[in-house]
DNA sequence: ATTTAAAAGTGATAAATATCATATTTTGCA
DNA sequence: TGCAAAATATGATATTTATCACTTTTAAAT
């Protein structure tokens, strides 16, 4: 794998495609690289970060800790995303929980830099700024569709959700793996509730479900559920 | 009204504490104040802002049209805080309706003003994506709350809410007026719902109600129902 | 390859919440 | 000041969703 940010087809995806050569170079010396299997959680909920963090490949989850025990999922990040940046940012204590749902590559680049950056590069700071903005748009919708949608309309949400952000495979399957239980703690229900809807959806002809791989059949009739049709 | 930015006590608030007297001059030239009247839009979603709005006193809701048409409240502002700042710097259109809860003023500032200083004032920048950075920390809680409390359990932590960031009268009662159904819209249930809650907590003794007045008796109790005892 | 733990699935039931219908009270305003 | 509209209140009922208890299937680890 190539370490080197210059090259780094990534880039271009987040907020650092604003950085150029110079900047660059200075960040590929002090950025190092990790590997990290399924499961395997990159920083929690509390921790003091040295760093942000790009995903150069694979998916992860953010979580937050419910008073009840519960892991709320709030949100999914893939390839050529930052993570970390919020906390550095505002220099304070990560409120959320990365942790990988497969095997991937993540690049750490240590936070001075990235507050360098930020104080020198207007161009990086309104990409970074931009950036927030879109994660509070979309975090603004989520509170209204929890608020506002049965957990039946937010399931064919989230399904619909999962594919537009991650693809599907070459059987049309969507490409992300998650439990029920994660589906669960992304819509906010119980699993045998996400379960019990599957099987609905699967049997009025929505979906098609192989184990944990799930293949939307009629789009058009979810985005309708999604609406309380 | 004093009407000069250079004297405004708000801006010690906001994000435009970090901006100095030459910058503060244009800013004061620049901008212009409105008075609105409780129930009034001061713009709507998918309105293409000229600029970002400072509240000199009084508060507002901000809220999402739902596919339902039902609409919820994602977020309250008051006295010193900014709004359309998000619009402005991510050059979209607006994605919420911010409507006045009471009779206020409000100073807007043109979108170009805006923009230069983020571009020449890195203190401002910072500030405003910090500022950005919190809304998304505060809207991710949200999300949690949501999905994973029940109706009983959102209300008690909204009636602690609403006393945190409005205080109290001399009276001790909530300082901030809102039907039940705006307390139904932020929480995400239906306003017959919020109504009986209300009675309940009433008839427990947690709280007085006198018309649209409330006043929290128990707030130990209460934050013991946020966490589901 | 076998065992073991985790995940998925299912039924019965309880609890929470929405909806509808209607009465009463409050508020804004002509 | 009185009237109409809006907001509050309450009961009855339907619907949604959670919980619990259990079985079956799948996946992981030795």
């Amino acid at each position: 794998m190539d370490s080197n940010c210059e090259k780094c087809v990534i880039r271009d995806l987040n907020s650092l495609n604003s950085v150029m050569a110079d900047d660059l170079k200075d960040i590929s010396k002090s950025k190092s690289t990790v590997h990290v299997k399924r499961g395997e959680v990159i920083f929690s909920e509390g921790a003091s970060l040295k760093g942000i963090y790009c995903l150069r490949n694979g998916k992860c989850k953010l979580t937050k800790l419910a008073p009840n025990g519960k892991e709320q999922i709030v949100r999914f990040i893939k390839k050529g995303e930052l993570v970390g940046h919020r906390s550095v940012i505002s220099n304070s204590v990560a409120h959320l929980t990365v942790t990988a749902l497969e095997e991937m590559d993540v690049c750490f680049i240590p936070k001075q830099e990235v507050l360098e950056l930020f104080r020198s590069n207007s161009d990086f700071s309104m990409e970074i700024t931009k950036s927030l903005a879109e994660d509070l748009d979309e975090a603004n919708a989520s509170i209204a569709n929890m608020a506002q949608k049965n957990v039946r309309e937010r399931l064919a949400e989230s399904l619909l959700f999962f594919e537009r952000i991650f693809g599907t495979d070459n059987e049309g399957y969507i490409s992300v793996t998650l439990t029920r239980e994660e589906i669960a703690n992304a819509i906010g229900t119980a699993t045998e509730s996400t379960i019990r809807l599957l099987s609905e959806f699967k049997k009025e002809g929505f979906i098609t479900l192989a184990g944990k791989k799930i293949r939307l059949e009629d789009k058009v009739k979810l985005q309708h559920l999604t609406e309380g049709y």
